[in-house]
DNA sequence: TCTTTATGTCAAGTAAGCTTTACTTAAAGA
DNA sequence: TCTTTAAGTAAAGCTTACTTGACATAAAGA
């Protein structure tokens, strides 16, 4: 799943270090979503989308199976 | 995390098997996150989402943690 | 040159999402 | 009463999300 996580964070100046103290979780879980290693927790995308003001939908992009 | 599955099936007059297989999971997955025993993962969350025609925040309710 | 900062990655472990199989209960119809 | 259907639940196992700790690299500044 694509997400628009590293341009939120250049926007903003955030690091991954620092993205990933806002949404409590590690800086390699920041690492591996943005580096599309895995997919967030539902949880977790609902943390981001309100720390940058957004929709979950605004911030990841699901790709279409079928 | 709350969601409005159980009713948004209703309204269309789904059993918890056919939902099931309309998001390609098993008839306990749906039961569970229903039951709010566990949420689903993103992709499940984007799946029903584009299922029923909503946003994802439509149909789960995040609670703020703090 | 030396150090610091940001990023990338790996390995091993825990936790959560999800599967299959199976049993139980309640409601409804024949 | 017997059967069927929907829902609830539980155990065991697999996969994925996430952790900590560690090491590597590149860029930038003192």
């Amino acid at each position: 799943m694509k997400n628009r996580l590293k341009v939120l964070r250049a926007e903003r100046d955030l690091t991954q270090a620092q993205l990933a103290d806002l949404l409590n979780v590690s800086r390699q879980t920041i690492n591996a979503i943005e580096k599309g290693k895995f997919d967030p927790s539902l949880p977790l995308a609902f943390k981001a989308a309100r720390l940058f003001g957004l929709s979950i939908e605004d911030i990841f992009e699901d790709e279409v199976v079928e």
